[in-house]
DNA sequence: TTAATAGTGTCTCTCAGACACTATTTT
DNA sequence: AAAATAGTGTCTGAGAGACACTATTAA
């Protein structure tokens, strides 16, 4: 041990945080146009430092999902998503961001009462291409929190965040396919998702739809965890592994 | 935004190390003794505070792996397990936790060369139920770990990080039984774990057992992720949710 | 009617688990 | 021989995906 505390360094913190939403049928989320240097004039995800030492970090995310997207935190999933802490990553000292994944249901606005001016939409795939910059490392915390989104849309409810509070089942295989990034097979996707214990619940009466037959509404139900689980079809087995083979 | 960062707090950063072996059957855990306060006397996880605002956090838990277990970290599976940032876990100051999961083979020492006095592998089942008790939070940190590792196990190649060079299939067995805590049968996890691609691979002889047939001797394949995935046997499905159906 | 979406039934394939059975060693 | 562990074969049931089919709406 004989580790002197005195002399350890300070670090400052950072919380900053990767709102998802579906606008259309693709996956956006939320950025921010920076005011300040460094990186000035850049998009960034919205966020900020501790306000305080007495400050927790979620306490934090809260604080900032509402102020900087004028979002209901009560209302929207959020969760710890990553933290990066590479000593190069802001050029005027030593921060460490401690990222946040919140999902939010389709919204009107790009933003309502948004603090930061400039806030938009941006659709993740312009992001994770490098169509659209970010500053800092934001484009590999966007990736990350959009992978972890990936992966507990398979076994998690949160699907049901990302949607209003009744959907229809072809409403949450929207949200797999645009969080996926793939197409599912509304039949075995209807079949499938209704055998999962306490994820949806029937909710009333049918929607009518622009075209088609009217489809019945569900709400979230009670289960966090999906037995069985909504698992992503597996990568299509290439054969270059078995080169060594012949 | 409207930030002033030169009064954001700043905070102090420690890493934690939970490091994991298998002993006789048993997932063990490495404590050592707090030689200062606060929590002077008790048990804890080996860490420490950052040396050095240079200092990655990564580097950081490279460095205590070797001084506080006396471990080579280039030979170990080392990964980020979670953050820990209650306000209150320090008594002293606000400090932040980042917590790392190591995996180590089976050890003939307690530790070799260890820095820190007092060290000791004590059995994870006796940290969780809370017959030992840790100083901070730290029996919360080692439960993460363990989780994590229960959850890798069924996706990644971490069970042969347990294991020495060369391992048989029954040594394999031993680290899924000893980390999820359950009996498998021996044949199915033969035939299971054999069709994984790139998991596992043959090395050579035969190892002689105490009783009965010698087994086949394998080395870690080059694979990190496994498919098909050893998932966990699913717990058993309790009638207590189908009350309201009846 | 057609187009479009909602919803059902059924087949096949793969994998998990149960377990009978054979093989090879020590005592 | 018995005991113990290694390794194989086979059956069953559950879930994933393909896809034919029916149901209900708007235009």
């Amino acid at each position: 041990m004989e580790v002197d505390e005195w002399h350890a360094p300070r670090v400052l913190l950072t919380v900053d945080l990767v709102i998802l939403t579906l606008r259309g049928s693709r996956l956006h989320v939320l950025l921010v146009r920076r005011g300040i240097e460094p990186y000035q004039g850049e998009m960034a995800l919205p966020g900020g430092f501790l306000r305080d030492a007495e400050e927790g970090i979620a306490e934090a995310a809260h604080r900032e999902l509402a102020e900087e997207a004028g979002l209901d935190a009560a209302s929207l999933h959020l969760e710890r998503s990553g933290v990066y802490d590479d000593p190069g990553r802001d050029p005027r000292d030593r921060v460490i961001s401690v990222a946040y994944l919140a999902i939010a249901p389709r919204l009107p606005e790009p933003v309502a009462g948004t603090d930061a001016a400039g806030a938009c939409w941006t659709p993740v795939d312009d992001v994770l291409t490098g169509h659209v910059k970010l500053a800092f490392d934001h484009r590999q915390i966007v990736e990350d929190g959009v992978e972890r989104a990936r992966a507990k849309l398979e076994c998690s409810s949160l699907a049901t965040a990302f949607c209003g509070e009744t959907f229809t089942i072809s409403d949450l295989q929207q949200v797999y396919e645009a969080v996926w990034g793939i197409r599912l097979d509304p039949r075995n996707f209807y079949r499938k998702v209704q055998q999962v214990q306490d994820f949806i619940i029937a909710a009333g009466p049918l929607r009518k739809t622009e075209h088609g037959r009217p489809a019945r509404l569900f709400r979230a139900g009670p289960g966090r965890a999906l037995h069985p689980s909504m698992l992503r079809p597996a990568a299509p087995v290439t054969e270059e592994g078995d080169d060594d083979e012949r």
